[in-house]
DNA sequence: TTGCTTTGAGAACGTTCGTTCTCTATGGTT
DNA sequence: AACCATAGAGAACGAACGTTCTCAAAGCAA
């Protein structure tokens, strides 16, 4: 077989298997079996599992950035771009193979024993940071609404994984607005208006 | 040697181990080594190493609620007692073993493959979560609020520990007043008055 | 001292892991 | 047909895991 699709069916198969049950809970011979590699093909292809965790990683990283960035791209007004990220969380969570967010997933699992999984976790999540501060500034408003609105995100991704229901991403949302708005005075003028609380 | 002060020798070490490096990452030798507790005697008092990470579970909830419980406490105004949550998160962050909650951590690590710990994990968030709903109520505040500021604390904990920096707890208690205010006033009445945005 | 119970240190056991090796069968080339 | 490179299935290996067992030392009763 072809390496790349040899490729893609291992890392297919290990980001399924990883991220639904666990880096460490899954075993080079359940990659096999799912993947449909054999051993030899495997190892031909990749060193050693420490490898495909981290192309999993990278995988996943894109197909977030892309995934979401094309959500935010679909909105026209600056709020709604900010807001449309808490729509996009929202149709994640209701995905039913949905268990939280696979960086901090693998940064709990493996964060304190491998530098290089809490490191792919710290570049994904500082990238997610600089993006939302990206379109916190086109909205021109205040820079810190960014890392409220990233918290929130974060928050509402382990609590719908704790919790498994995906309710959390509403109300996330719902903050979003309030900050939002909140930010978007104080962001151009140094806040002298009086309007009311909700448009 | 008396069967409590084992128990606590190995809770103790179990939880800094466990916390510390991941439970899968800590087997029952270094267990034995670090509370100096013989494997023998370990499996005198516990008869798994499972019934020790649901232990080690039970007494970082404890821990947990009598510290975020006592902060707040100290605090006067209710406005006052929620934001108390961000601070008692921000001295937790500044913390140098800090390394992320260590409920979200054990569900990433086990929560698809031990019911027991994924119940543990529910059951702790659930608990916070109804905890800042006692207090929002007492607040007068509209009831929405309190899903947002659980929300916003659970991303501070996630974002501080894979930022490695304490900074989450001061942008999520910014965006908390925000919510707060936001929040008493359309809690109390219908949202007719216009104050500032500030007090 | 003698015998009995308890205990700690660590060897041992069975399993599983990541990784490598063996062997066989297949497919293509001449 | 003869040859050879390749690749799959799975055995094999060394290490590590959770758990149990062995055995010698130590404490205590008589």
């Amino acid at each position: 077989m072809m390496d790349e699709r040899v490729r893609e069916r291992v890392l297919n198969a290990a980001d399924r298997l990883y991220y639904g049950r666990g880096i460490q809970s899954v075993g080079m011979d359940e990659l096999r079996r799912a993947s449909g590699v054999s051993l030899k093909g495997l190892y031909g292809v990749f060193p050693s599992k420490a490898a495909i965790v981290l192309e999993v990683l990278d995988r996943r990283h894109a197909l977030w950035n892309t995934g979401v960035t094309d959500r935010v791209a679909r909105a026209e007004t600056p709020r709604a771009k900010l807001l449309a990220i808490y729509d996009y969380l929202s149709d994640w969570f209701s995905d039913d193979t949905f268990r939280g967010c696979g960086f901090i997933n693998a940064f709990a699992e493996l964060g304190s024993i491998s530098p290089e999984v809490a490191e792919r976790a710290r570049e994904h999540k500082a990238g997610f940071q600089s993006f939302v501060a990206g379109l916190v500034a086109d909205a021109g408003a205040d820079p810190d609404l960014a890392p409220q609105l990233s918290i929130l995100a974060e928050g509402a991704q382990t609590t719908a994984a704790i919790a498994g229901t995906g309710e959390a991403a509403v109300h996330a949302r719902h903050a979003a607005e309030i900050l939002i708005d909140a930010a978007m005075l104080s962001g151009a003028t140094s806040a002298s208006e009086c309007p009311s609380a909700k448009a």
